[in-house]
Formats: structure tokens, C-alpha cells, sequence
DNA sequence: GTTTTTTGTTTAATCGATTAAACATACATT
DNA sequence: AATGTATGTTTAATCGATTAAACAAAAAAC
């Protein structure tokens, strides 16, 4: 990057004046630091002229601020994510805001060593989609005075500022349109975490049945790790279909173990909605596009994303305002995956 | 973020040294420097004590380096471009690079917005994904000598560092196989671009007929408009469809026109590949999830993306080393989409 | 016992902007 | 004429780090 580039110094010495009238003219405050109309408009001119654009490394060491946001997601490549990735992008620039991604891939070190990498770069908020295990990461930023907002999983007994997604409810509505289709065995793959919003997925699957005089049974519900959800969806889904009491539909509790799952599902050459009725978390191209259409719970993207920008923002301009809780409710999109059971009929 | 972070100076003070001394030992360089060997013990101590995190704006400022890399694509929230991201989310890491993205809408607009801001945020180096004419803007970094690698894209008559794919070969080998396979009467859709890996999918596309003796029609090519696809797509099938030379075969030249394509496939009611085989750009959960596995080509993107990040991080070593300009080659994996057809054998 | 060298540490300029405070005129008021 | 008030501009400190150069004291050389 040679052709140096230009510097308040420089239109200064062009203009023959002190840097300091550079910087009022060309913030806007020739008014308030009155200063004369001419040499405003040859600094102005000079500015433009040198094509002049302000060093914001410089600008941020001095206030303190870098219009920056860091946004740590599980990861970028994962459809919902870069989803919410882009929606916060555009809402974060519309406000004069950069943002920086990392990945965290769920785990809780690549969590605190983006956290980390981010502070010292002097990010002046974040939006975090927290992984296990991470409350000590929160409490850190919490003590820090730290602004963030948490983005579709918070932590319930952590007082923070949050917008997700009511999953309670989301998961209690795909077990009942099941049920109501006439489905009597219902199974649900999950995450085996321990993070709220997974929990209330579980909780939710589970009162459905309960509201509908079902009882559950165990092998219903399977619970895979993060790094393992091939075999152990595989494992899985033949334990549920292999039960005494064979599933006939079943829930996906997000998009990642949906397509797993669907893979599999395939290859045992099962046929949707007839041999296994489908619900998912998270929509997807591919639930469109697949032989038939899968049935999925539409979370409010932008609205979710939107809004973490703008509390996160409303926080940095008033650090102390009160807390802001959001729970948003899901939309269950019924296609074919769990169309009524003909026998209902 | 109060309880206000911790400086040199603060630990300076503390070891009752100078800022110097402090930074010396702090960056390893004691023995360069000769401090003397308890000061340093001492200084680390306090360091550690304090939790001292460098300010990297400082550090930036005086060093004239952000180790922030620019990466620029046309939007995040596309499979194809968010793999991407991540590629070089984690190359950039592993070298100490932090990444910002921006998404570009493939407008030459948003892309000049997005080289203003990172330039003004100093970032050391841009990875590009180029829309089309941008080729001003490429020569704008290249006046002012700012470091960049173009990845997935370049323009032939414009030297600068590129990785890209050899998309002339693939819709070449795209072409052939259908033909080997059968097919006679081979489409392509692909976006309306001047951009020349998109002109060069189509002069494959031409050549792999031409080679095998079949007679090219106009109706077979169709060329969208970025931001008309649904529509363009539809009336473009329809079209080759209702021709008296109607195709049985289709290429996509990406994924979202795929994604596209294959809706619109399905709700006509058109078995692939009999009623029209199917081959693809880019991979996607979608292809392998579709009841008739698609053929796609394989783009080597982990090594499209590590190659471009080393390329930039050498060059911002030795800005003045000799242009690398690398074009990969695809793979064609053939699925059931595009099956030889029954009458071959 | 000087002079030189080595060792250890501080000073101060610098990166590029912002901004309170000081300074210098011109103009108005009494 | 003396004082007060606008108006316009400069000075210099500051943000947090880096680093060449200056300095001081101890050790080695002659």
C-alpha cells in the first residue's frame, strides 16, 4: 500500500491551517467551532480533492469506539447461521456498523478464544449464539460492563439482554399437529445438550405427548452429540423404528440433524410421509425441494436477527437500560412430510 | 465496558519501570533489548496478574498493520459462498489474521461500498469474489497497490493474483458426460454475466456439443438475470421444453440456479433424469437429500480457499513477489440425475 | 586510574485523529 | 479610551502502543 495515504496533516499543510480546523470542518462542526466560511470550503474543496478518507484505527483510539460488532455463531457454513450472519450484516451497516464473525464450532474454547481475539480489536458490542458450557464467558462479559445480546439460546438463570425463540412452544406445536394427524408414536432428535433452548425443545415434544394421553417411551427420544450425529443418528433412528413401539413420525430438532437424518431415512429407502411422517426445525431449500416437502418450524430469521442489532445498538448509545427479554414465536408450516394419516379419513 | 482495561503503562506503574521496558519483555524482546532478567520475571508476573490484553488499535496505529483481512462475496447467506467464508474464517486464523466480510448483492455498488469501508477500517488485504464490472475497482487496488487475491472470479485481461476454477473444463466435462450418456438435445442455464467464468461455462457448455457433433440451438441457452431468476427460469424451461428440439438434459451453471431449476422441475411434475437428467454446479445438502441424487460438479473449495488466503498472507510479506494466477480443476460426480439413458443399453 | 565496553533503563517521537483551552483579532458597548 | 464580546485559529494533550536514541551505571580493558 504505498501512495501514502492522505492525512488531516496533509490537507492541513495544503490549506495552511492548524489540523484542528481540518477535523471540525470536516465533522460538521464548523458551526459550533465557528469556523470561517472560506477556509471551510477550501478544506472541504482540498479534502475532495485529495480524495481524503479518515483513518478509523486512529478515530476509534481516540473515542474509545469502533463501530464494530463481533457476532460468534457455531458456524458460518451452516445455513441458519449464515442466514442470521447476513441479516445482521445488513442491519448492523444500515447503523454505521462493521461486523466481524467467528465461528465457534459449539465449543466453549474456540467461544472464549473469539471472545478474547475480539475484545482486544476493541469490538464495541457482541451478539453471541452461545454454546455449552459457556455461563463463565457470559458472567466475564457481564462483570466487564461488556455490552452484548444473546441470539436464539440464552441462559435462563443469567439476567442478560436476549432475543430467541419461544422452542417450548415451537416443539409442543409439532408434536400436536402429529398428534392431531393421527400419529400415535412419535420420536424426537435432539442435540444431548444442556442448553436451554435444546431442553425446551425436549420439554416441549414432551408435553405435547403428555397433553394428548400419550405416553412416552424412552427410545422416542435420542439425544446425539455434536461430532457424532451420523453414526449416532443412524443408531437412532433404527432403535426407534426397531422398538416395540415403532415410530411413525418423526421430529427433527433443528436443521443439521433433519438433513442427517433424512440422508439415512433415504438409504432405508422409507417413503415420506407414509412410512415416517416429518417434522424440522429450521427451513431450508432442501426441505423444498426433497420428493416431499417437509413440514418445518419457521423461525422469524429477520425479525430475530433485526432485533439483537437494534437492542444491541439501543445499549451501546444507553448502556444502563433495562433489559431487554425477547421470546419469539414460531410458525409451523405444514406441508406434505406430516399430512393427516389417510386412516384418519 | 467499565472497570477500564488494563494499559502498559498501568502495569509500567506498577512494576515501577517505564512503558518501554514493559513493552520489551511483553513482545520477547528481552534479550534483543537486554532487560535485566528480574525486571522481566517481575513485568511478566504483573502482566499476567493484571490480565493484560494489548490494544490492537494501538498497535495497528503505529504498526500500519490490522492483520485483518477484507474478504468480499456476493452474499453470505449462500451455501456456496458461506463454505467459502469459513475456509478462510479458519486459514486467516491460523496465521493470525482476523477476517471481516462483507456481502457484495453481485453489484458493483455494494462492492465499492465495501472496499471504502475496510480500506478506512486499514485492512491489510482483500479476498474478492468480483461482480460484475468491477474491473475499475480492481484497478484501483491495483494503483494503490493494496494487496488482494481474486477468488472464484478474475478478469483474463486484468494481471492480478486469482485462484480460481477452470470453468471452461468442467462445463466442458459437464457437457460430455451427458452426452455420453445419451442425451442429445443438452440445455444450459446460467446467469446473464459477462463475467468471464460465466462465459466460459457457456463456451464449454458449446464446445462439449460442438466436439460431438451436435448441432447447438439458441433455444437450448438460457441467461438470467440475477435478480429475476424465479421468473427467468420458469419461462426458460418452458421454453426449451415447448421447443420442437426440446431437452431432455439440463445444466445449471450454479447452485441457486439449480435450487431454482429443480422447484420449478418439481412442481411440473418431471421425473429426473427420465423426463430431463440433471447435472449441476456446485454441491449442496439439497443434491444429495433430492429423490434422484444430482450430479454436480465438485469444486475444490477447501483448497480454492486455503490457496487464496496463503497467496494474500505471502503477498503481504513480500508485496512485491510475481503474480500467482491459479485456475483448478472440478470433478464431475455423476449421480442418478443424470443416468445413462435406458435406450444406450 | 582512565578509557572503553557492556548492560540496563528512560526519554521522547510517532502513528492519525479529536478537542479543551489558550490565544489573537475585530467589533461592539459604554 | 477602556472594557467586553464575538469571531477565528492554533496549541498541545490525549488515546495505547512501539522503538530509536539518549543516558547512566557497572564491568572490562589498557
Amino acid at each position: 500500500m504505498n501512495k501514502k495515504k492522505v492525512s488531516l496533516k496533509d490537507i492541513a499543510e495544503k490549506a495552511q491551517v492548524s489540523t484542528a480546523l481540518v477535523s471540525y470542518v470536516l465533522n460538521g462542526k464548523e458551526k459550533e467551532s465557528r469556523v470561517g466560511h472560506e477556509i471551510a470550503v477550501k478544506i472541504k474543496q482540498i479534502a475532495k480533492e485529495l480524495n481524503y478518507q479518515p483513518n478509523y484505527l486512529a478515530k476509534s483510539l481516540r473515542s474509545g469506539k469502533t463501530q464494530t460488532i463481533g457476532l460468534i455463531i457455531a458456524d458460518i457454513s451452516n445455513p441458519f447461521f449464515a442466514n442470521i450472519a447476513r441479516i445482521v450484516e445488513d442491519e448492523a451497516k444500515k447503523n454505521g456498523y462493521t461486523v466481524i464473525i467467528g465461528s465457534s464450532d459449539e465449543t466453549a474454547e474456540k467461544s472464549w478464544d473469539l471472545i478474547t481475539v475480539f475484545l482486544n480489536r476493541q469490538v464495541d458490542g457482541f451478539i453471541i449464539v452461545s454454546s455449552e458450557n459457556t455461563e463463565e464467558q457470559i458472567q466475564y462479559l457481564l462483570e466487564r460492563n461488556v455490552p452484548f445480546v444473546l441470539l436464539d439460546r440464552h441462559f435462563p438463570e443469567i439476567p442478560t439482554d436476549f432475543v430467541s425463540l419461544n422452542s417450548f412452544k415451537a416443539a409442543y406445536d409439532a408434536g400436536s399437529h402429529l398428534v392431531r394427524g393421527g400419529y400415535k408414536n412419535i420420536g424426537l432428535i435432539a442435540y444431548k445438550s444442556q442448553l436451554f433452548h435444546m431442553q425446551e425443545r425436549i420439554r416441549g415434544y414432551r408435553f405435547s405427548l403428555e397433553d394428548n394421553q400419550i405416553p412416552f417411551r424412552p427410545e422416542w427420544l435420542k439425544e446425539v452429540g455434536f461430532n457424532t450425529i451420523e453414526e449416532e443418528i443412524k443408531v437412532g433412528i433404527d432403535d426407534m423404528l426397531a422398538s416395540g413401539f415403532a415410530v411413525d413420525a418423526l421430529i427433527f430438532a433443528t436443521y443439521r440433524l433433519a438433513i442427517t437424518g433424512l440422508k439415512y431415512i433415504n438409504s432405508l429407502g422409507l417413503k415420506v410421509p407414509d412410512d415416517l411422517a416429518i417434522v424440522s426445525f429450521g427451513q431450508a431449500e432442501a426441505f423444498d425441494l426433497y420428493y416431499c416437502p417437509i413440514t418445518y418450524v419457521l423461525q422469524p430469521m429477520e425479525e430475530l436477527g433485526k432485533t439483537a442489532v437494534e437492542i444491541l445498538i439501543q445499549k451501546l448509545k444507553k448502556p444502563d437500560s433495562n433489559k431487554k427479554q425477547i421470546l419469539m414465536e414460531a410458525k409451523l408450516m405444514a406441508r406434505n412430510s406430516s399430512r393427516p394419516k389417510a386412516s384418519v379419513f
